[in-house]
DNA sequence: GTTAGCACTCACCTATAATGAGTGCTAATC
DNA sequence: GATTAGCACTCATTATAGGTGAGTGCTAAC
């Protein structure tokens, strides 16, 4: 979709009416834009611009003489062209992360805090998503054996994540033989690609384990299990309740329709993912979202690189009538975070 | 608190009036009680037994001339004497169950399930927690290579649960020092507690290997952490949207108090732990609660064991006008279920 | 001990009127 | 030609008042 060009006095009043609707959920009307914002203009004249962005399809009217509100397209003109970023507000997210900080020891943890600061600083719903692991390169992999007739796969991925799995061997294997076994693999497998552990490598095991096939395939299953387990993101979800705050959620059908999405793993995970095919930042303003049941909603999603390694993505999710504003600069205050934050932490521990 | 024991009819009475309240939740008059419910008597006669029962305090009057409500004291009677389990009908879980077995592969997943199924049954909000271990006997450990200075320490848990953590070790340790180390780690600690990691023993593990105290004290340190982390639960929330679909939530304050609270896995949790202390079924209602947010609802708790072996605990929350007949049938039938199924299931894989 | 009858209470519903924020249009002004 | 002031009109929202009915407590009769 492409937006004709709208003249700056129009954009100015553009911005008054969201930046207006934004905070009060009232129809604003012409009186209140020429009195509360510095427009040098009188209602009348304001009066005449709003009819021409309705006809152009930036507001509507809820009724004949309310005030205008914004459509879609008015918040999404809003969005691309008339937000102001601003970080300097996010001290709290530092003081609070600062408070954290000694005891952040994964990962993963960094973006589950940020997404508990943002439900808290927003008063909407905020995700996280991380993939279990992104580059399933297989760094390490091992068997311990736990008792007669079973033993624990164990692989180290890529990014430090590390994925297990019991499996059932033959009775026959003897504790030592394991530990053997344990080694080939291990010199085998390391460095594998998730998708690279082909028959022809499973056949050199065999034959340098000088062991009937039938033994080993258990342990390699179990490791490609592991693997493909490996494919699964971990979705973290704060602060649902936060969107019953918001009038538009006033009503329990409405409120139960988005929540069951909110909760809906499946869903979440999905909308997350769009994000990350996107790359960076990304707003769907209510009716642009796939989902009918968030048609009112907006989602907005920053998805985190550094050195082309996915971190995670955040998401926050709201009533289309969100403090865009506010959102988008905690997002991109983050981005920031983690850029000075974490390389020396991806190389430190 | 004892109850001072009620005739008969009194109870006959006391219970069609919680059965139609939570039926319909309108106060409920003496002719509803005289059409709709067998006592052979008049709605003059059971006016004055009402107005006992209401000085009794198992009743009450939302204003002077509305029906009556049951007080939480009406309920309690309710649930400990006049509620009749009926498994009979729950033959759709059994359909539904049917569907999942195949892919259960997972201790917990069998309970989780179930209490997906639950809260699809009930439109109430269910939950399920499991001690990630309780019977923390080590059954084996590792420690796994990953490069130079790292190392992964996994530790197999008495009821096969498997914790791992990545260590930092010193970089002059050779890999075949650290299958050498795996090994005596595993002799030396596998079939201890996990509080009987002694000084003593780890003495021996430093003298057996031959190596420096600072070398092999990381790897404990992981180890023990690993049993550290082994406390904690593991908590599974369903259907908390469902609660909107009562009209005791309509109200939006009323609703976010206890969505917050269904929210807050700390507070689940305790709630789910004073079951297990108690054993077995329990059920708290309204103001028996310890937090006020959820002093209008319930909780039906049912903490399963078999074997003196604690599964986990599964809880129902809805609001006091809750179908106790319906949830409390739900998790006997459950109960059965998990004694017929289990044991088997826990020799097998 | 049980029941029928009756006056009384009080939430809830409905209709109507009053209010006021906001508009579109027209004519006057810069 | 763009801007503004003025005015009649629209319509959601709020307040008020009367009517309705379910349910009670009490009394007297069975």
């Amino acid at each position: 979709m492409s937006y004709e060009e709208l003249a700056p006095r129009k954009m100015r009043i553009l911005k008054a009416i969201v930046d207006d609707y934004i905070q009060s959920m009232e129809p604003v009307g012409s009186r209140t834009i020429a009195k509360k914002y510095e427009v040098g203009l009188s209602s009348a004249t304001i009066r005449n611009e709003m009819a021409d962005l309705e006809d152009m399809g930036y507001l509507s009217q809820p009724y004949s003489s309310a005030g205008r509100v914004p459509s879609d397209k008015g918040y999404r003109i809003y969005v691309d062209h008339l937000i102001e970023i601003d970080e300097s507000k996010f001290s709290e997210y530092n003081r609070l992360l600062n408070y954290y900080e000694q005891r952040i020891n994964e990962l993963g943890q960094i973006i589950k805090v940020m997404t508990k600061l943002i439900s808290k600083a927003t008063q909407y719903t905020s995700f996280s998503m991380k993939y279990k692991t992104r580059s399933s390169i297989i760094k390490a992999c091992q068997v311990v054996p736990i008792e007669k007739g079973r033993a624990l796969v164990v692989v180290v991925l890529g990014n430090d994540l590390v994925r297990n799995k019991i499996v059932n061997i033959d009775y026959s294997i003897e504790l030592d033989t394991i530990v053997r076994l344990s080694n080939i693999l291990d010199r085998k497998l390391s460095g594998c690609r998730a998708e690279g552990i082909s028959v022809i490598i499973v056949n050199e095991i065999v034959k340098e384990s000088c062991m009937d096939r039938h033994l080993i395939l258990p342990l390699v299953d179990g490791i490609i299990d592991c693997l493909q387990h490996a494919e699964e993101v971990e979705l973290y979800t704060e602060g649902a309740s936060n969107l019953l705050m918001h009038p538009e959620f006033f009503d329990v059908n409405r409120a139960k329709a988005v929540l069951e999405v909110v909760h809906d793993t499946d869903i979440v995970v999905q909308l997350l993912k769009k994000s990350a095919e996107a790359g960076g930042l990304m707003v769907r303003i209510g009716q642009e979202n796939d989902f009918d049941e968030i048609s009112d909603c907006s989602i907005v999603t920053a998805t985190y690189r550094i050195n082309d390694v996915e971190l995670g993505t955040i998401g926050v999710l709201g009533p289309t009538r969100m403090d865009y504003q506010k959102v988008i600069s905690s997002l991109e205050y983050i981005r920031k975070k983690l850029n000075q934050d974490m390389p020396h932490r991806l190389e430190g521990s």
